[in-house]
DNA sequence: TTAAGTGTATTATATCACTTAATACACTTA
DNA sequence: TAAGTGTATTAAGTGATATAATACACTTAA
């Protein structure tokens, strides 16, 4: 599809899941990463329309949702700057954390899987 | 939405995800779990349209993937079995298991977590 | 032979989330 | 004042999902 650079981090949208939300995961994961400086700007709604080639209303719908979780703070006029909360990120890196294996406990359970079975195969992945 | 017991497992449903989906998540997972005897017969696509008041062609897009995985025989004018392999049933549960913990590894390198935290995650987490 | 119950196929329609497009307004900064 | 911000609105298009109605092929049992 596309791809932009934002600092340190990029974004690539693939057809697998709708837009906004691959911006905002994208952008989410990489301020729960720390790879995004505190109180930093982002591109402009339109900016960032432009570079990944989307509606600058999908753009915003992801910023809007950033701003809820209090990632991101939209100034009228200015633009939209990252948290300088670092403790919001770190409540954010917990949240999404323990998203990510409450599915993946659900599905070991769907399975039928005790918890040392999923301990077993978590040992045994290739992780890098 | 509705729900529908087979055997010793029950299918509901709810709009979180598409209907075929649930379908036949929970028909391969009950498989999966051996709560279902291997060569038995499930419900037909009429019927479980019926119970589960969904359209029968929904139904039979869940007992059609079900035939690609091998998981199920369908014979016309008989009905819907269960594979009698007991392979195939490990080997679909080994690569439920395996998709389901891609995904959290997945999720955790994306936070930027390594293998010990998410042990420790994992350790740490309510399974009952 | 017949009727009922199977899986399967087809065509049409409806719905909903997502996305785009075009435009306008309010605010800030240089 | 002009350019760049976020924001709002209205309209339209697209595709996956789901429903509806109907028909056909096959199997089984009465």
């Amino acid at each position: 599809m596309a791809e932009y650079e934002i600092g340190s981090f990029k974004i690539e949208l693939d057809l697998t899941k709708p837009l906004y939300e691959q911006v905002l995961d994208q952008i989410r994961h990489a301020i729960a990463r720390g790879e995004v400086e505190l109180g930093s700007k982002i591109p402009s709604v339109r900016e960032l329309a432009l570079q990944l080639k989307i509606n600058p209303n999908t753009v915003m719908r992801a910023y809007q949702e950033l701003e809820r979780d209090k990632l991101c703070e939209t100034r009228r006029g200015q633009g939209t700057f990252i948290t300088t909360s670092e403790e919001k990120v770190m409540e954010i890196k917990k949240s999404l954390a323990k998203d990510a294996l409450n599915v993946f406990v659900s599905s070991m359970k769907d399975l039928g899987m005790d918890r040392s079975s999923a301990q077993k195969l978590l040992e045994e992945v290739e992780w890098e």
